[in-house]
RNA sequence: CGCGGGAUAGAGCAGUUCGGUAGCUCGUCGGGCUCAUAAUCCGAAGGUCGUUGGUUCAAAUCCAGCUCCCGCAA
């Protein structure tokens, strides 16, 4: 596979595992990536995971800003195959014809459930068994092309985004480079997804990530470990934003919505069935600190009476 | 010039309005009590108050510049 021309298309730390074995495995000719974010407060320009990679290898690098309509750089390299993982733009049907063995997707689920770009995120917030990554061919939809190769994962009680991510890529990564001799041989029979099992994992929005007191004790953790390392559950207490990195909770009696539980070491929130207690905590404009020195510089018999929303 | 929060002991904070020898809680170390302890009591160490300059008899505190951290928005 030394001499096969891939191109490969990706953005963001998930699909850095994946590239560097196709970069071990294969002759990488061009990589794709979003453009680069401007990230605001000092104007600095951000390069994404799979960029920086690239650049480390000397990989040229093309970011069209929509690749619906900046195509042809790829279609001069002369790809034999493209490879997307968590690329971000819908690849355009001109593309997708042109390769001989054709445009594969590594998807973070087990297709057709979680189609879309925060796959692990839902995995964990729906409270799921299981999920994995699927090897596809790509079509002209979101995640709906035939699928050719699946690898499961089961997932743990205390497994967070990040955990997901480290395990999953590399899974992903080994996967796609056991396949890909048998796509190039041809010698796989693609599988039709089924739409009528078809659910969805939108990207994330902002007020997905406020968390409600009202809800159970494992909706909350779920939301919690969905969203770490990035961009954490919020709530806010007393009109100042905190982010929840990591808490646990108890099925005990409880007040919904309210802080049931503060003195020097224990922070518990209610919620529906139980009580959830934070274990380390972000407050806006300062760093992440376990409860414990959180509760060090808070004013108890004040802070008890706050009203969370 | 996008909006805002912040920098004080290893950690989390107070003190800044109204300048006058740096404080609280936790941690650490030593000791007491105890069968024992994450419990409790006594004691100790640990900070040129982010940086530079200015005002002043005197600056953590007032004034000006700079650096760094963080949230939002993009």
């Amino acid at each position: 596979m030394k001499n096969l021309r891939v191109v490969f298309m990706g953005t963001p730390e998930f699909a850095v595992p994946v590239l560097q074995s196709l970069i071990d495995n294969t002759n990488v000719v061009l990589v794709v990536s979003q453009p680069d974010k401007i990230v605001g407060r000092k104007k600095e320009i951000l390069f994404s995971p799979i960029k920086n990679l690239a650049i480390k290898n000397n990989i040229e690098v093309f970011q069209p800003i929509r690749i619906k309509e900046d195509y042809q750089k790829i279609l001069d390299v002369n790809p034999d195959i493209i490879i997307t993982c968590a690329y971000g733009q819908i690849i355009p049907k001109e593309l997708l014809d042109y390769p001989k063995y054709g445009c594969i997707n590594v998807h973070a689920s087990l297709l057709p459930e979680l189609r879309g770009g925060a796959p692990l995120n839902y995995a964990i917030i729906k409270g799921y068994e299981k999920t994995g990554v699927t090897i596809m061919y790509m079509d002209e939809k979101m995640d709906t092309g035939d699928m050719i190769d699946k690898v499961e994962y089961y997932i743990k009680d205390s497994d967070t985004l990040g955990d997901l991510i480290n395990i999953l890529s590399k899974e992903g990564a080994n996967l796609l480079i056991n396949t890909l001799p048998d796509i190039i041989s041809n010698s796989i029979n693609p599988i039709k997804q089924d739409d009528e099992k078809a659910t969805y994992a939108y990207t994330i929005k902002r007020e997905d990530e406020h968390i409600d007191f009202n809800k159970s004790a494992i909706e909350i953790d779920r939301l919690v470990r969905g969203l770490n390392p990035y961009p954490y559950a919020n709530t806010i207490i007393n009109e100042v934003e905190y982010k929840i990195i990591k808490g646990h909770f108890e099925n005990e009696n409880s007040i919904p919505n309210k802080i049931n539980i503060i003195d020097k070491k224990n922070l518990g929130i209610g919620c529906s069935d139980g009580i959830y207690y934070i274990d380390e905590i972000k407050p806006s404009g300062k760093n992440a600190m376990d409860i414990k020195s959180f509760l060090n510089g808070v004013d108890i018999d004040k802070f008890k009476n706050y009203i969370i929303r």
